[in-house]
DNA sequence: GACTCATATGCAACTGGTTGCACTGCATCG
DNA sequence: CGATGCAGTGCAACCAGTTGCATATGAGTC
């Protein structure tokens, strides 16, 4: 369970509590593992009975009061524990590839328009990436320590929409290119 | 929800058992929307309910009785309905984008030999598609219909494959080389 | 004065997928 | 003769993620 693990990673980059985590993680690690801030509060309850995380009840005047987490040993341990481990492979489930496979039963039309869609928005992520890794990363691919594991991260999230965008290319073409012979 | 459509694709192509329908997804859906046959029976039973496909029972000898599913005029105007529909992204969850995201606080040589592993058993399955590209689909790129939907999915898990052995391998050599400039 | 936004936490219900197990009966292999 | 495998269907429990709602306070806006 890779949620309590990111959670992990970024309370050992600073501590806070799980409203302000929701919100940076949201700026972080949303791109690859998004999580809602009611599944980081219960994650959170379950890591704290764990004894992965320690929680300090902070009273505050004007505001609610928050509860900080702060990674324990325990959590350190496990988080070492679990970066070994072997990672499981997942097949991404994308109802567009069935809508693909199943275009003769379709209005084909229709599915081009969503590849467009797809196409459209993987650009608009892939803009913001490249614009993330100008303004963060400008040493790439020279980087060391925890600014090349990020940049790394945000590799994988630039290949993913770039393979995006030619797939969807390629697939707009074809099935047009399909259309067009038939009539 | 994609599992019921993928259902109702495999359906219209040939009318089945949830035994058969199952064998069958394994062999072509699963490899971009795997399912247990536990999910397949459960997902059948209620689609039945839906009035989306048609139950017979037919007893057989020998071997246990079974019931035949076959889509109804409501389950392909479903089929239709659904396919038009805007489709969904999601991000793919990926445990090793997690743990190169939290490297720092790992054992890399771990993390580096996931990703040789990962590596090999994407460059595995690449094979394997690429097989089935060569022995089912030597006409590609100038298919039509059926056939060339088919292919247009195949060449989804060809990228797919591609893009992980790539990123791999520069995530195997970028924390290769952090790892040396630190000793 | 009402409305929204930011801070802060949480319960409850639901959905979709996973895992483990159960039962029948024939065929095949060692 | 026993184990395995194929054909066939299914229940029950669990796990992770999603959605909707609730509650409290203060600041700023229309």
């Amino acid at each position: 369970m890779a949620l309590e693990h990111a959670i992990l990673i970024s309370l050992r980059e600073r501590a806070g509590s799980g409203y302000e985590l929701a919100q940076r993680f949201g700026r972080s690690m949303a791109y690859f593992w998004p999580a809602t801030h009611q599944q980081i509060y219960r994650t959170l309850g379950r890591m704290a009975e764990q004894g992965w995380v320690s929680v300090t009840e902070v009273p505050q005047e004007g505001r609610p009061d928050k509860k900080t987490y702060a990674v324990t040993a325990a959590g350190r341990a496990e988080l070492r524990r679990w970066s070994g481990e072997p990672a499981p492979r997942v097949t991404p489930r994308d109802d567009l590839i069935v809508k693909v496979r199943g275009a003769a039963y379709a209005d084909i039309e229709a599915i081009v328009a969503q590849a467009q869609e797809r196409r459209e928005s993987s650009a608009d992520q892939l803009e913001r990436y490249r614009e993330i890794e100008r303004r963060d990363f400008p040493g790439a691919p020279g980087l060391t320590g925890q600014a090349l594991h990020q940049w790394l991260v945000l590799r994988a999230g630039i290949r993913l929409e770039e393979n995006e965008i030619e797939w969807c290319d390629e697939l707009i073409d074809a099935l047009r290119r399909d259309q067009g012979v038939k009539e």
